[in-house]
DNA sequence: GTGGTCTAGACCACC
DNA sequence: GTGGTCTAGACCACA
């Protein structure tokens, strides 16, 4: 799956998004070697530093580990991706709540018209 | 309800969006008079040329009519409220549904995640 | 025939043209009287200053008459008015070579794109 | 070509005018890069906002398209451009028919009376 | 250097 | 008083 940029948003915050899922849906498992900056820099098509500002946030958010003189290895605690996946979810479904509530829908409302659209298609 | 800002993304957006909650939501009901730049920009604490553009956007989407000097009024189609409504749910569900499927949840996953969390509290 | 406004121009110069029109096909024919700023400014849910305006225009342009106390009357030279409707229609015809002249087209092909467009429906 | 304005109008749609004639016309061909906003501001003896309102027009009209720090390229799809170029022909060719119809002329008559004056002088 | 945002302030036509 | 336009100037994130 390559890399795509919206364009109105900072590429590196794109770019952390993408890799960030990219982890936790185990394209990069836990524990194993994560790709030089300048590769996926080129691979992505961006200059070095946007992508090395990428994997500060992701390190910050303590997906990554640097070894100085090894490069970056993804975290090798299983449970912290878990982790993190639940807490972007509870992210989201907040956000949600959040939305819904100011075009006047409740909760209950939010979730039943979740519930329509959820099963029809994919 | 005053305005707030969340820093980070455009002043005017932000203005478009709260604007047009109060829209669909009836605050300012279908057909009324609009109130003035000037006024609600004082109210805002922004400046009249933020406030404008906001309101440019608004136009743009249909949801304010301007009659150059008698000042703007909501449009008179309820039926273009509901259905903006309707439209902006649509898509905050589609929205989620994105996320959590760049998280690895499917549908069926992002429903039951989001009915677990709506019931609870308030 | 309702009179009908645009939004983005002002008011007094469309009822200048929609006014001109009415007389220029007839409507109001040539020698007759005019109808009063009033009664007219009713019709056209405007404000009589604004329905004043485009009529003093019209006059300048030679198609009204004033008679301080009779009111007005359409001018009673129907050379005017055939000479108003060909000047009118060379305006525009100047108007779109130098439209299509912007767009890269000289005036053969104008002309027959014109030409090709003119034959089809109405 | 220099920038001409004809003062009656927003200096903003007279630049959008001739710009996206300009790219129509090839001056900026298809996927090339378009020039910065001061630098055409200064050419255009005009404050820089506005020129950044008439490209944010261009840009909404599907033309340009924005990378935020790398400036702005013309889109890369000459379909477009040509496509747009009989649009807008065919914009001006019924707008002229629509304003000879309110004279009282027919498209049989607006056509033949837009051949006599094409063929005379360029 | 690029585009984007925001402010302050002025002027204008219109009604 | 209304919306619209324009300027001048500043600041910012981004690459």
């Amino acid at each position: 799956m390559d890399f795509v940029f919206q364009g109105s948003r900072p590429i590196w915050q794109q770019l952390t998004e993408q890799l960030r899922q990219r982890i936790v849906t185990g394209v990069y498992p836990p524990g194993s070697r994560f790709p030089a900056v300048r590769e996926l820099a080129q691979e992505a098509g961006v200059n070095p530093n946007t992508m090395q500002r990428a994997m500060a946030q992701l390190e910050a958010d303590g997906l990554l580990i640097t070894n100085r003189t090894q490069g970056r290895t993804v975290t090798d605690q299983p449970l912290a991706l878990d982790e993190m996946r639940r807490l972007l979810a509870e992210t989201h479904i907040e956000n949600y709540f959040q939305e819904m509530k100011a075009l006047g829908f409740d909760r209950d409302a939010a979730v039943k018209m979740l519930g329509e659209k959820g099963t029809k298609n994919e």
